[in-house]
RNA sequence: GGGCUCGUAGCUCAGCUGGAUAGAGCACCUCCCUUCUAAGGAGGCGGUCACAGGUUCGAAUCCUGUCGGGCUCACCA
């Protein structure tokens, strides 16, 4: 089916030639500013390129024939180059009946047989919890896989786990050395945050060896090579790659400890995967594609025996893929987990990486490997990437304790909710387990919305001290104005399913919301194409404060008339539907009643 | 130094492939709860879109340069 802009298009070029004789390809057109009259305006101005004449008599001659030839223009008028094209009601009332019973409006249903993209995102290391620039990652990968799966296409959702190599073993090291045989179980703690405690009592008592060393006269660089610690990690990582039954075990145990507390925020968090990837288990691929790039010709060896690829030709410079001692690099690893990945899954056409910024260079140099080892899918290789999360102070340190815990975070997040929902005191007859479920989607709709209505690119300050919004452009405003027509909803008696008469009179803000309303397709397709959950977010602001100043001005249940009753419901209704739908696609709750 | 990126109101951010008088929220000031949930609404204050050139009917948007912030150019991941 042809929407509105489409038509006029047709349209438009149909005028010009007969009234011009001239053939355009495209026009141009944008919606109408509010203080002029009108619901969708031509911009004449680019016309004048292929049309001699005033842009004024050209847009009102435009104008003219649309109105006698175009059934849903009803008038028109010229302001400067701007030809402002009113449309009738019945256009709108057309359109809201054909979607009003649809709860999955401007959702696209992927075919059975199309091609799939592959999201990666999260990809911690497993030696410490998960912190305020993991939930970012967690929540753009999360959204950008919902809003292209919303898009039409079919999505994997993965993850790569740095789980092996020395700052595991750091971990590994402290516990067995520094501790009392202590776990999860016996101390109540997650079991990421006590291999993260250990990972610290590490990096203590290293510092401890280097002040020693350095106060009985060794140089500083020196000090950090012989810690005893740091020789015992390292030889643990020996250990760990020979095989050795004690130290993979002790490995096993300490990471299977970490699994348990990730998935623990991830369910918090509200993120899922498909399929998880772990670097022990990918790791060796790689070589066995260096091996045969270096038969191909896109790798070459140095005479210490390193593998290398030249990208100068590219801009780019040489890049290491292999060690001299054979060891593998990071690099290595990335490309043998892609070729892993599109053999798992043949259906992908295309794999997106969710990974900060700070790892450009290396993607840029990661993806044109992947192209020279001639994969097909190698031209749909995108980096996601997203700016840091810093604190006021600079950047998150671990060291310097300033570390925005994840799961900290959303506890303080559902607190914040409940003390403002006590406040207002609207939540009478809920009980306590549903009170805290509803403080904790509040909480997480204001965290979540925080961070997605801003552009990936940008990087994001934040300051612990000043808590979150939860008024304004947030998540809990727009989840509030969800909650608010669910309460309508419940009190609304008509029957609002048959068909709305075109001869309804549509006041000015219903049509303003229609019209909100029928950008929602569009924008899912604009926001998958662009990776940016901002556009959502926006989106779904824009609607609710469309529908909140509707809200003000007319009664709903209390409209004049069974006919207008009936469309303002069900228009509430769709607005609801929207809301609903937009904060899936960012994965924020919307409660019915807050 | 090379590459990438950001710079819009006091603060946090929108502004789609160039379009009309640059928009929201927070903060500050006025009003509006006997009315479907006031986490709301109506209005006011607040701008040299970092700066300078250029492209054109028209630039926050595109190009060049300058200044400022961030990231990156490892046999770390």
């Amino acid at each position: 089916a042809m929407n509105l802009q489409e038509t006029l298009t047709d349209y438009v070029k149909q005028a010009i030639k007969s009234i011009f004789n001239v053939e355009l390809d495209s026009v141009e057109f944008q919606a109408t500013r509010k203080e002029f009259a009108g619901d969708i305006t031509l911009v004449v101005f680019p016309l004048l390129r292929f049309i001699k004449g005033n842009p004024v008599i050209i847009g009102e001659q435009i104008g003219q024939y649309l109105q006698d030839n175009v059934e849903d223009v009803i008038g028109f008028n010229v302001v400067k180059g701007f030809l402002n094209i009113e449309i009738s009601n019945s256009h709108y009332l057309d359109f809201f009946n054909k979607i009003k019973k649809d709860t999955t409006f401007g959702l696209v249903v992927p075919k059975q047989d199309d091609k799939a993209v592959l999201v990666e995102y999260s990809s911690p290391n497993t030696n410490k919890p998960l912190h305020l620039g993991h939930v970012r990652n967690n929540l753009l990968g999360y959204s950008v896989s919902e809003i292209i799966k919303a898009s039409g296409k079919k999505v994997y959702k993965t993850q790569i786990i740095n789980d092996r190599g020395i700052h595991i073993c750091k971990s590994m090291l402290a516990w067995e050395k520094f501790g009392n045989g202590e776990t999860p179980a016996s101390t109540g703690l997650k079991g990421d945050k006590l291999v993260g405690n250990y990972y610290v009592k590490f990096d203590q008592e290293y510092k401890k060896e280097i002040n020693e060393l350095v106060a009985s006269g060794q140089a500083e660089e020196e000090a950090k090579k012989q810690a005893p610690v740091i020789i015992e990690a390292q030889q643990m990582l020996q250990k760990w790659e020979a095989g050795d039954l004690e130290t993979v075990a002790l490995w096993e145990k300490m990471n299977g400890w970490v699994y348990e507390g990730f998935a623990e925020t991830y369910k918090n968090l509200g993120v899922d995967f498909d399929k998880l990837y772990f670097e022990s288990q990918t790791y060796l691929l790689g070589k066995e594609f260096v091996a045969e790039g270096l038969r191909t010709g896109v790798f070459y060896k140095k005479e210490d025996s390193s593998v290398w690829c030249d990208l100068t030709a590219d801009g780019l410079d040489e890049k290491i893929v292999l060690r001299s001692d054979g060891t593998a690099v990071y690099m290595t690893q990335d490309i043998g987990t892609a070729i892993q990945r599109a053999k798992d899954f043949p259906d992908v056409s295309g794999m997106v990486y969710t990974v900060g910024n700070e790892q450009e260079y290396h993607f840029k140099v990661l993806f044109l490997i992947i192209q020279k080892l001639g994969f097909e899918w190698a031209k749909n290789l995108y980096h996601l990437s997203y700016g840091m999360v810093d604190l006021p102070s600079g950047k998150m340190k671990s060291r310097e304790g300033t570390v925005v815990d994840a799961d900290d975070l959303i506890d303080e997040m559902a607190e914040t909710a409940e003390q403002i929902s006590v406040e207002l005191g609207k939540l009478e007859g809920y009980s306590d387990s549903e009170k805290k479920e509803l403080y904790q989607s509040i909480g997480l709709g204001a965290l979540k919305y925080y961070i997605l209505k801003v552009d990936p690119r940008k990087r994001i300050l934040f300051d612990p001290k000043e808590s979150i919004d939860f008024q304004g452009n947030t998540g809990p405003f727009i989840q509030y104005t969800y909650a608010r027509i669910q309460a309508i909803l419940r009190k609304a008696k008509t029957d609002e399913s048959g068909l709305f008469d075109v001869q309804y009179e549509l006041h000015e803000k219903e049509k303003e919301l229609l019209k909100q309303v029928q950008l929602f397709p569009e924008v899912i397709q604009n926001a998958a194409v662009n990776y940016s959950p901002a556009l959502i977010a926006n989106y779904t602001y824009d609607l609710v404060k469309e529908f909140n100043s509707f809200y003000q001005n007319v009664s709903i249940l209390g409209a004049d008339t069974e006919d207008e009753k009936a469309f303002r419901i069900a228009l509430s209704k769709t607005v609801a539907s929207i809301i609903k739908n937009a904060f899936g696609l960012l994965g924020i709750d919307v409660p019915e009643r807050m």
